[in-house]
DNA sequence: CAAAAAAAGGGGGATTTCCCCCTTTTTTTA
DNA sequence: TAAAAAAAGGGGGAAATCCCCCTTTTTTTG
């Protein structure tokens, strides 16, 4: 008996390529293809449309990767979540693996690399490669008190820009007030003291890549 | 007839290293080693000393790089110049060229490349690797009226930390108001608005490496 | 060598950033 | 559901940054 698998990304093209793929190893059968995480909790109100296994991207419209892997860590917990993403920063990372998502793949990730990560999720119920596995680690070591808020990364997004804090109050729909409060707790709580030091840490972390 | 070479370089090792390469190559033989700018112009007084190449670093004490290839280019044209160094500045490689070398290596050149590098500049007169090509290309393309100074180079470099503009000033030995200056004058002619986007600037173009 | 250009230094004001400490509203959690 | 925590917003002052315009000294160049 195979398991199942479900593909669900927003970029359809995509995810019928990757079902082709996983539809070719041995020991996978594709169930079907979703284009966000809405779609794929409404396919499990029928119990025979539960798979073993999700291949999810993080960044899809209406339900995103992270909101839907917590959704199913509550409701379907036996069902395995892999994240299949490019480029995210690493808090996006962290934060889809604390969703409960058994492992982190880049979208280029060759066949046969998928095919393993595939069989040791289902088999030892995890798989990190060794970038993801490094980010743990130093998440671990270093950033046991620092968690980053959503709107948080989204301010230290824009502000490795060259716009003032009031084009980016503006910016995020919010007031020049509030931005500041951002900033501060920031520098607070990663021990930084000016713009720039959020800049850098920003580069070194991948929240920025320039 | 070989072509003779001079390997200049501070560490000796590195150049003695470089010597026993450049000495198997077929069309090539190694006249002697030197340490710096200095000692290759002395070495120069008498004529027999005054190879057809010199393989030089940029970085060296008393007489660096630069400033020996400008000496070179004024009294002794028809020897080349191949400037040799680590991860400089994309304005510091242009500043090397302008200066009169034909050609800029990485220190960690596959020995094959030196050898083809070596017999373009005697018979081409110069060789460029894509890297420095890419550079002068645009260097051509964007940066006609945009020389950048030397201590202006230094003041990127140290506003790519999170250093104040007075700290700056004390760390490069001059008062505040000529940090300023310089800050000043590169937002003019860089067409930025503050310290992000001058570091922006920095990382685009191979100034500042986080 | 004289004129021109560049480097170094400065004054002063407008704006932005930084750093507290505070209130109200929303969300979490026990 | 009540208490606690977090998010959002704000006041106000000190410091840093930005942006002019100016003088003196040094360097470059015709």
């Amino acid at each position: 008996m195979n398991y199942s698998v479900v593909v669900v990304d927003d970029h359809f093209l995509l995810s019928q390529a990757i079902g082709g793929l996983v539809q070719k190893f041995d020991n996978f059968d594709v169930l079907y293809l979703c284009k966000n995480g809405k779609e794929l909790l409404d396919k499990f109100e029928d119990p025979k449309n539960i798979p073993d296994l999700v291949l999810m991207d993080i960044k899809m419209p209406i339900l995103n990767g992270i909101e839907t892997a917590e959704k199913l860590k509550k409701d379907y917990p036996d069902v395995k979540v892999l994240a299949l993403s490019i480029e995210e920063d690493e808090y996006t990372i962290l934060k889809m693996l604390r969703a409960g998502a058994k492992g982190y793949l880049m979208k280029d990730t060759k066949k046969d690399i998928l095919e393993k990560a595939l069989l040791e999720v289902m088999l030892k119920g995890q798989y990190y490669t060794n970038n993801v596995s490094k980010i743990l680690m130093e998440s671990i070591e270093k950033n046991i008190d620092t968690e980053i808020k959503d709107k948080e990364l989204e301010f230290i997004k824009l502000a490795c820009t060259d716009m003032s804090y009031k084009e980016i109050a503006n910016a995020m729909f919010c007031s020049y007030k509030t931005v500041e409060g951002y900033r501060d707790s920031l520098y607070k709580k990663l021990g930084i003291k000016n713009r720039i030091g959020l800049m850098l840490f920003a580069i070194q972390h991948n929240i920025f890549t320039p």
